[in-house]
DNA sequence: CAAAATATGTCAACATGGCTGACATAAATG
DNA sequence: CATTTATGTCAGCCATGTTGACATATTTTG
């Protein structure tokens, strides 16, 4: 995707790759150096890791959008409408616009609750796991390649990484969300 | 940010986590389990590793479009308009809107080249290095802090599984991006 | 040198997916 | 019964992506 070739103009001196940490005093400026390396590594590949499922979905008149929602129904059948706007972090009119849509094309359908009759649970069809799937499997290609390259272990460093990546006040409804749904989801077969 | 919290009625039955590989035969379909873990930790990892930025840029009416020229030009100055396209993967007229705004107000600076008087050269000011280093000083803390609680091999262990995360093709010029980048930037004191 | 290619900018129109504010409805709850 | 909750919807705004067409200056090439 593209080549990227800058022909930036490098005062060629070199040399202070290792720079240790500023000298300054404590205030509320960056404080180490940044690291800049795991800062673009981490823009380029995800924007490999959400760039596999775009090109298909853009081919369905979808978009990321679509693809978040469709994940997360897909992961937590019978979820509430509200419990995925929490996920998503946007307002309910957004959600609104691309839910419709999804419904209204058979890739997810609306259940009345059975205690609590306000609520739109939420369920993909098969239709809509199967695309669900498919998008899934594209990124596990990628994951599963990388982790092939750099040997088993690296499956559990990366996990662990990212999750101290996650803000600490949700890691933990994170970590739980997607063990709910390792047990929840795809009752196959 | 946001209380995540499904309520999805799960098949209590739970029991098969280990689900090794799906028994299908050789097609275009995913072929592995879907990678949930890896996949959903990495979209609420990126999710919070932009966020910080994302509300000190939105003070300032900035997006995340601001975010990605004013960086890329304050690690590669002097790169030409076409590098960032080709980084960016964005159309000149988009990336013509953001950076006007940017030169217009002072953080970014274009000089003709010396050779190729064509071209426009790209240079941050020292008011848009001052705002680059602050949003890269978050990602750093964020980055800092997870490093922290995994060990100092966790960095490498980082930047190897990202690194095999980008497009094969990409991969090499991306390296090269980053470390030609180290060398040039900031020539500081 | 004249012609073609290149680097950049710009105008206009459009799509997606965020947002706010206001309001509607049905069902649960006190 | 009054209130709160869960959800939906209308209307409009904004940011940032897109395409297509064209302009301008400069370099490269036949």
């Amino acid at each position: 995707m593209a080549d990227i070739n800058v022909t930036a103009k490098g005062s060629g001196v070199a040399g202070a790759t290792e720079r240790p940490a500023s000298g300054g005093a404590a205030a509320d400026g960056p404080r180490t150096e940044p690291a800049w390396d795991i800062i673009e590594l981490l823009f380029f590949a995800y924007r490999d890791f959400v760039g596999d499922p775009d090109e298909v979905l853009s081919k369905l008149g979808f978009g990321r959008a679509h693809h978040r929602v469709l994940h997360f129904v897909n992961r937590n059948p019978g979820m509430k409408v509200a419990d995925l706007l929490d996920i998503l972090n946007i307002t309910k009119q957004s959600l609104g616009r691309v839910l419709k849509q999804m419904v209204d094309q058979g890739y997810v359908l609306q259940k009345e609750g059975a205690q609590d009759r306000r609520q739109r649970l939420l369920y993909v069809t098969p239709k809509g796991e199967a695309l669900a799937l498919k998008l899934a499997g594209m990124q596990t290609a990628r994951i599963t390649r990388a982790i092939a390259e750099l040997g088993p272990a690296a499956h559990e460093s990366a996990r662990r990484f990212l999750t101290a990546m996650i803000d600490a006040d949700d890691r933990e409804a994170v970590l739980r969300l997607i063990a709910r749904a390792d047990r929840a989801a795809q009752p196959r077969s």
